[in-house]
DNA sequence: CGACTCCAATAGTAGCATCG
DNA sequence: CGATGCTACTATTGGAGTCG
């Protein structure tokens, strides 16, 4: 297939960022692209009429298999998992276009529902809402009939129905966090309390590697006692930003120069009602 | 230990109701 | 009318438990 140098830095965001929602890894979704790229060039085919459908058919039965086989490999992962931090606007920077579709689509919480989805489900959806494909031009993509097509799309929309249409305000998110850490810094748990939601989570995500917990906190309790352990333990040389991260305010946290963790939330009628810790890192980008 | 059965959960299909 | 999404039914799968 030819692909000149103008499609492909029109497809390469596109695809990366399908890739990227299904597989919920930089590293993974960027291989898997520029495999689909090579695999594309070969391809002696030149009567490809939608390349932009054949290329995401591509990548996306690249996807399924390594979902497919990772699948058994998630469950021997130590604690809870959390997708791998967009930092940055690592898309921006090679996409001039309007490509990007749907950011909210884009924040952790959003990638971690995911996970509650089988494969096939995931490729429909995001096809389907991302992507604004037909069915029947998804049904060819993942090979099954535009009916079944269909009916996954709505068992997968079923599943994340709790978080549609919800505040994913960047502003008001943010005044929220900022909030919470002025609340924090001043041991002000009343306030802080007012600020999480009575059913608040927290998911640590270590990978086995570093000092996590390993299962969900769950109560306000809980997540505040650990919080506040947290505190205790740092170091002197300790600093933090709110920067935007998977296009959602989070806390980034520094240790020795290097970066530590990354505070995301999923804030829910201006509460904080989920705190994903990613600690793990391999998920964190080196600076 | 492998082979087998059974059951529950999931995937797939047919057909119908709704809406523009 | 076609496109969409739903219900209700059927088929398939995978895992737990059981037996030889």
């Amino acid at each position: 297939m030819q692909i000149s140098k103008e499609e492909y830095q029109l497809f390469k965001p596109l695809l990366f960022s399908l890739a990227y929602r299904m597989l919920g890894s930089v590293v993974e979704a960027e291989d898997i692209v520029q495999e689909t790229f090579l695999g594309a060039y070969q391809l002696n085919e030149e009567n490809i009429k939608n390349k932009k459908a054949y290329l995401c058919k591509m990548l996306t039965n690249r996807c399924l298999d390594m979902l497919k086989s990772a699948r058994s490999r998630r469950e021997y992962y130590v604690g809870p998992w959390n997708p791998e931090p967009l930092i940055l606007d690592k898309l921006h920077a090679f996409d001039p276009s309007e490509m990007i579709i749907q950011k909210e689509g884009l924040s952790i919480a959003y990638l971690r529902i995911m996970e509650h989805l089988t494969p096939d489900e995931r490729a429909v959806l995001l096809l389907r809402e991302v992507f604004a494909f037909s069915y029947v031009e998804i049904a060819n993509i993942i090979e099954k009939r535009e009916e079944n097509a269909r009916k996954i799309f709505s068992r997968a929309k079923q599943k994340v129905s709790r978080i549609e249409g919800e505040s994913l305000n960047y502003k008001i998110n943010k005044s929220i966090i900022d909030r919470f850490i002025q609340a924090f810094q001043t041991q002000n748990t009343s306030v802080l309390l007012e600020l999480i939601s009575e059913n608040v989570t927290l998911y640590s995500d270590g990978g086995g590697i570093v000092n996590a917990a390993t299962r969900p906190i769950v109560s306000p309790s809980n997540v505040l006692a650990l919080l506040y352990g947290i505190i205790k333990k740092v170091p002197k040389d300790f600093y933090f930003e709110v920067k935007s991260v998977n296009y959602q305010p989070a806390i980034v946290i520094f240790m020795n120069e290097t970066l530590h963790s990354i505070f995301s939330f999923y804030i829910y009628n201006e509460r904080i009602n989920e705190i994903y810790i990613t600690m793990n890192p391999e998920k964190l980008p080196i600076h």
